[in-house]
This record gives C-alpha cells, sequence and structure tokens, in this order.
DNA sequence: CGCTCCTGCAACCAACGGGTTGCAGTCATG
DNA sequence: CATGACTGCAACCCGTTGGTTGCAGGAGCG
C-alpha cells in the first residue's frame, strides 16, 4: 500500500485548497465524486484525480456502495503526519538549543557531534 | 513576518523535496544561502527562491550577520502547524464515529443523541 | 427492456513553479 | 583602493499539474 508516502508528498497533497476543500467536505461524511462536484465548482474529472493524490497518500480511504463510490477522509493519516512533523519540530528546536550551549560556552574541550538516530517510523 | 499562513500554504511549502532538504540543512544549524548552494544540487538563486517560500510561512527565520544573511528552521512553526493537523484529524475521526453509530442504531427512538459519550480523545 | 446515473480512462490546454543564467549592488578584507 | 564574496532582482525555459472535454462501460430503477 501507498502509506508509506514520504512527508513531503503527504504535504504537498494537502498543499492544494481544493484538495483541503474536498477533505473538509469529507470530514463531515462520506460522499461520492459526483456528488462532491455538485457542490465543488470543479468538474467530475478534476475531482477524481484529487481524489485519487489524497488516496495514495492514505488521507482518504474509498468504498464502493451500491453503484457508486463514497470516499472519506482518514483523521488518522493526518494524526500520524502531525506527530511526524512534530518530532521534526522538536529535534530542531533541540539541537538549536546544543549550539547556542556551545555557543555561550568558551569550549576548551572538543564538542564532538554525537549524531542521534531521528529518522524513524 | 509570518503572516497568515494558511494551512494549505504552509503544507504546500512543505511539499517540495528540496524545501525539506534545506529545512534539514538549516535544522541543523543556521546557514547562509551561499552555503546552502554550496551543498545542495541547485544554485544560489534556486535556494533563494526556496527560503523566502519558507520564510513566509515562518517555518525559517534570517538574521544578517556580518555581511552575510544567516537562515535557520524553526521547530515551533512546525510544532504549530502540527497542532492544528492533529485537531483537524480528529475532528474527522469523531465524526465519522458518529455517523457509524447512528447508521448502525436503528435508532427509532433516539432523536437526542446530543455528544458521543465515548469520545476517544 | 431501456433509461439514467455514476464511474474510469485518455487527450488536450494553460498556468504555476522550480531551476538556470546574468547583472548590479554592497560590504569586509588584503 | 581594489578585489573577492555574498546578496537581491529580473528574464527566461520547461516540466509538472490542475482543469477541461469527450467517450465508453456498468449497475440500479421505472
Amino acid at each position: 500500500m501507498t502509506a508509506t508516502a514520504t512527508l513531503p508528498v503527504v504535504c504537498a497533497a494537502l498543499g492544494d485548497p481544493m484538495r483541503w476543500e474536498i477533505l473538509t467536505r469529507l470530514g463531515e461524511g462520506p460522499m461520492s465524486a459526483s456528488a462532491l462536484a455538485r457542490v465543488l465548482p470543479v468538474s467530475r474529472q478534476a475531482i477524481g484525480k484529487h481524489l485519487e493524490v489524497l488516496r495514495e497518500v492514505g488521507l482518504v480511504e474509498s468504498e464502493q456502495r451500491g453503484r457508486e463510490v463514497v470516499h472519506l477522509a482518514i483523521g488518522a493519516r493526518l494524526g500520524t503526519l502531525a506527530r511526524e512533523l512534530d518530532r521534526i519540530g522538536r529535534s530542531w528546536e533541540t539541537r538549536l538549543l546544543r549550539i547556542k550551549e556551545l555557543a555561550e560556552r568558551p569550549g576548551p574541550d572538543t564538542p564532538k557531534a554525537p549524531e542521534a538516530p531521528e529518522a524513524s517510523d
């Protein structure tokens, strides 16, 4: 599955206003592509393309219901993204703090940078 | 200034791999655009454009140090983004749960059904 | 049975965006 | 003072992509 969507890819998927529009609607309840096209100012095919992008990064799941396909927003995936971003943000702050420390300290001893494994999950 | 960076805009800024590359470097410590251009496979001007995008959404701050301008990644901004995304994700889950409840419950006499009694938070 | 509605795929168009080169200005240093 | 290095701005190229139209296939409903 494409759940291994890299960070920039997921962010890119979220980088389009129209896609947020779609996600918002799908966050309120399942809808079909046609239904979305009726309430959004773009064609059904355009919606379809956006849905494909969103589905590939795991932000949307689709389900064949009767003769139509309904889609819904996956909040858990967004939560995962949020956690990843938060961790990275914290690591930046940590490193900056360490650098400031070094800068303010006369540093008589050699401060070797101990690589901390951060890329995980 | 970090103007009213809307969600999609910030995500779009994070949607480019090269920008992540830059952010990663700036997360390890302050660097100038020229320095970045030396370690990255693109021109200094390209770096400059990316830095402008990142600065506009508050992910990077710049500081004139001597005759050069050094930039650094702002972890706090990433944390803010993460929190926003997490909140939205949770709201989606909540709504979906409510919908599932209604769907599975024949609810002939459940016109009230206020807040979900078990909001898994 | 036929109609209608929903879906998927392909071709095509236009705008945005990432990248490059070139130029001009400024500031620290030899 | 002259040189070198870093910066910002503008023009330009081209690949990506969001959007459109058109067409063909399938599944439910009168």
